[in-house]
RNA sequence: GGAUGGGUGGUCCAGCUUGGUUAAGAUACCUGUCUCACACACAGGUGAUCGAGAGUUCAAAUCUCUCCCCAUCCA
């Protein structure tokens, strides 16, 4: 026991939280050690958060101190914790970062010099992140934190994909793409936007082979020699009878069919839609549903193929306006309309896109979902309702995925091309490897013996990565003992908007190595959106800056409102003004202790206990009880307000105000002990549930009063049935204490001319029920009955 | 266009799985109070036909159907 045990400030200071940190630093709180560890390990998946500007998301922050929750929850039922720290480093975010920073083209930038830049820009967000990871109290490995750019994570991720190689799971094939002339690259959906753009609609009218004609609008007539079919809605009785027949393509002089379908929108134009290889991405999709047959039209280079007889090796706009030219020529332009068409348009170039068939890596994913389905379903989700977002992803993922990426920053495919026979040659597993600038470590083509190769220059799309955290962290390949150990891992916490990608590549990517998935349970959470309920981004420009906020109100208050403001797996709203008021809870706390500190601590329950005291004891472990419920299902919003509420409205405001006269008055010698051993019980009980929420300021009143060692060392009380037949009483002893203060306010003092003050004497009779409690009533309401 | 989640006092949010006393809590607001931990507090109070409509039932915030609105994801 704190010999100066006595609290004498009257308000939580969150400055404190800073002396707090550097004690759990000095002292080792969290290390996590393998060594003489019998006990079972716990391991967190932690998301890497991704440096991609500033600032950082408040709701990513929230997202973290609420792992950080499950860490120290986990803690204190006896697991041994691992909590691996990272940050993602790879992808396309930072590449646009640091164009627009230096106010440079990557594509127009030194490779090695570009890759500096990034690194700059990546290490500058990146120890901000750190920082308020750590200021938020964040328990995390944070002396060994991962990058997923290290030469340690991207070697393990080449040495996967060796394997898979190996395995005959890679395979390189043409596929439509997103591209973007000006970035040279190909794009994920996922780096494009949409623009209104004004164009012009052509109406052009078809001969039919069997009889007539017909009118097709299309924004792209310079595909007209790409057309592989024209639809129709099924439902437009305009077209019903030609559905079938046969359209004879001007110029070119090619029979396409007419064929029905959905997607054809009577509404649009003339209803009826060219088909070509590619105009957008729904041709892509009709090229691949209704199997046609692929016409290339376009190059690398932005301009028309071959195939486009009269107008090839022209600029895409220069074949548009000749085509157009002509077939005003033969009669074939109905009229021209001007449009607003919703454009794609690449992120960073802001110039429209183009899709076209480019050779590209694919992992075979396919074969491998019929086995994930039937794993997915062992996976306990939290909330369990998120379950059905990986569901409905694995029913419908219908093509390969698409693993290469025509960028600088990140990692690199590893292979080399025979100069002579083109043969792709793959390095043992183990190493980093960068072809672009290496040389092959290897002297002849595996195939014709030829010392001549070219590096590939494309790297990974970054899930490539991100998917085998779960293998990274458990040191897989690396340290055989400490995998057995920790794999598979035990929780994947992450953001429900990445279900289809992190948590679903990781499932994948996992299995293919381990044979088993790389964690048993899934945490989902929600995202912080903004006071209206909007999602945050920086176009919209409602982000709001976790650092300043963090810094005003401390990093308790932060964290018990995170905990407060909405159940499991539900997005919550950010707001500056309610997490001001989350402080105001550990005011009321802090008083508590303050109070609870002037007296003698007594930590252990007498054998003499008062009914008021067994009361109290038994509101106490059913609050035990609800913490643990909430607790072993990851679920904050349960303990944050029952113990808000118990702490508040049962504590502090009845029991303690009942019991004081016997906490002040020692000459009643049991039930003074047992009164102050009570407050002691309630109050460490409340501090340990609540600790993992709040670790400061539970740290603060723990070492000040009732030991040495940090409360984050302590185990997690155990919930009892103790006393628990007494909460019967809790709701007449809350009742008759209102009837009382109500009958007070409403008794005018002859005296003073107000209201009864609370202390003031009154003539009420205990009622029967609760003549247990009497002595503690008739103290605490003054009554002279 | 498809999918998912949500719509409960001024605001935020619990309850809905398993229908049943007066719909919980926080905050805001109003009134009063410095009552030996706390005015970042205490006491009291105002305030919700639970998105709309229909149905099932003795009984619906809760179950069923239809519709409307919001958000997110996918196209």
């Amino acid at each position: 026991m704190n010999e100066n045990h006595k609290i004498e400030s009257t308000s939580w200071d969150p400055s404190l939280e800073l002396k707090i940190l550097d004690k759990w630093r000095e002292d080792n709180v969290y290390g996590f050690s393998i060594i003489g560890q019998n006990s079972i390990p716990f391991v967190i998946d932690t998301p890497p958060p991704y440096p991609s500007g500033r600032p950082w998301h408040i709701g990513a922050a929230a997202h973290y101190a609420q792992i950080d929750m499950i860490a120290r929850a986990a803690r204190m039922k006896d697991y041994c914790v691992f909590f691996p720290i990272g940050i993602d480093r790879n992808g396309l975010p930072v590449e646009i970062y640091t164009e627009k920073k230096y106010k440079i083209q990557m594509r127009k930038t030194d490779r090695e010099k570009f890759l500096d830049l990034c690194k700059q820009a990546l290490d500058d967000l990146e120890s901000e992140m750190i920082q308020i990871m750590k200021d938020m109290g964040i328990s995390g490995n944070f002396d060994e934190y991962y990058r997923t750019d290290s030469t340690e994570f991207r070697s393990l991720t080449q040495s996967t994909f060796i394997n898979l190689w190996r395995r005959d799971l890679i395979y390189i094939a043409n596929r439509p793409n997103n591209y973007c002339y000006d970035c040279g690259t190909t794009l994920a959906d996922a780096e494009i936007t949409y623009q209104e753009i004004p164009t012009k609609l052509i109406y052009m009218k078809f001969n039919i082979k069997e009889t007539g004609t017909i009118i097709v609008a299309s924004t792209r007539p310079e595909l007209l020699f790409a057309c592989q079919a024209i639809i129709v809605n099924s439902e437009d009785n305009r077209y019903t009878e030609l559905i079938g027949k046969h359209v004879i393509l001007p110029i070119f002089d090619r029979e396409v069919e007419i064929l029905a379908h959905r997607t054809a929108n009577p509404d649009f134009g003339s209803g009826a839609v060219m088909v070509c290889s590619y105009g957008d991405q729904n041709d892509v999709q009709l090229f691949r549903e209704l199997g046609l047959e692929e016409i290339v039209s376009l190059t690398e280079l932005g301009t028309t193929t071959e195939l486009a007889k009269p107008y090839a090796n022209l600029r895409i706009s220069q074949a548009r306006s000749r085509i157009i030219e002509d077939l005003k020529k033969d009669q074939r332009i109905e009229r021209e309309e001007n449009i607003m068409h919703r454009t794609p348009i690449c992120e960073r170039s802001r110039t429209p896109i183009e899709i076209l068939s480019m050779q590209d890596y694919y992992l075979k994913q396919m074969s491998y979902i019929p086995k994930l389905k039937k794993l997915a379903s062992k996976i306990k989700f939290h909330p369990e309702i998120h379950r059905q977002i990986l569901n409905s992803w694995l029913d419908s993922v219908s093509i390969d995925w698409p693993i290469s990426r025509r960028r600088f920053y990140g990692t690199e495919i590893p292979i080399w091309f025979c100069n002579i026979c083109k043969t792709p040659n793959l390095p043992e597993a183990g190493q980093y490897y960068r072809p672009w600038k290496e040389k092959p470590p290897f002297e002849n083509c595996s195939k014709c013996g030829s010392k001549e190769f070219t590096g590939e220059d494309r790297i990974f799309d970054t899930w490539m990565d991100s998917s085998i955290t779960p293998l990274f962290i458990t040191r897989y390949l690396r340290d055989q003992k400490l995998y057995d150990y920790l794999y598979p891992t035990n929780l994947r916490p992450q953001a429900k908007d990445i279900i289809r990608t992190w948590l679903y590549y990781s499932m994948l990517r996992c299995f293919q190595q381990t044979d088993q998935l790389p964690w048993s349970e899934a945490w989902i959470m929600g995202y912080g959106v903004d006071e209206k309920g909007e999602k945050m981004s920086k176009s919209k420009g409602n982000v709001i800056d976790p650092f300043p906020i963090i810094h005003r109100y401390g990093a308790d208050a932060f964290r018990f409102w995170s905990a407060t403001e909405g159940n499991l797996g539900q997005d919550f709203r950010c707001s500056e003004q309610r997490i001001a008021i989350s402080k105001n809870f550990l005011s009321k706390l802090w008083n508590l202790a303050r109070f609870v500190s002037s007296f003698k601590i007594i930590y252990d329950l007498p054998r003499h206990l008062d009914d008021s005291d067994k009361w109290i004891l038994g509101e106490l472990s059913k609050l035990v009880k609800e913490c643990e419920l909430g607790y072993n299902d990851y679920n904050f919003f349960i303990p944050a307000n029952a113990i808000r509420d118990f702490t508040w409205n049962l504590f502090a405001s009845h029991y303690l105000e009942m019991v004081k006269w016997r906490v002040y008055e020692n000459e009643h010698k049991y039930g003074h002990e047992s009164a102050i051993s009570t407050i002691n019980k309630c109050l460490s009980t409340i501090l340990l549930l609540l600790s993992p929420i709040c670790p400061f300021i539970t740290e603060e009143i723990w070492t000040k009063m009732y030991s040495d060692k940090s409360i984050h060392l302590q185990k997690m009380p155990k919930s009892g049935t103790e006393y628990q037949d007494l909460t019967k009483y809790t709701k007449p002893i809350l009742e008759f204490n209102s009837m009382v203060w109500t009958k007070k306010k409403g008794t005018i003092s002859p005296e003073t001319g107000k209201p009864l003050s609370l202390k003031d004497p009154i003539q009420i009779a205990v009622p029967t029920t609760l003549i247990s409690f009497a002595p503690d009533l008739r103290k605490m309401h003054n009554l002279n009955s």
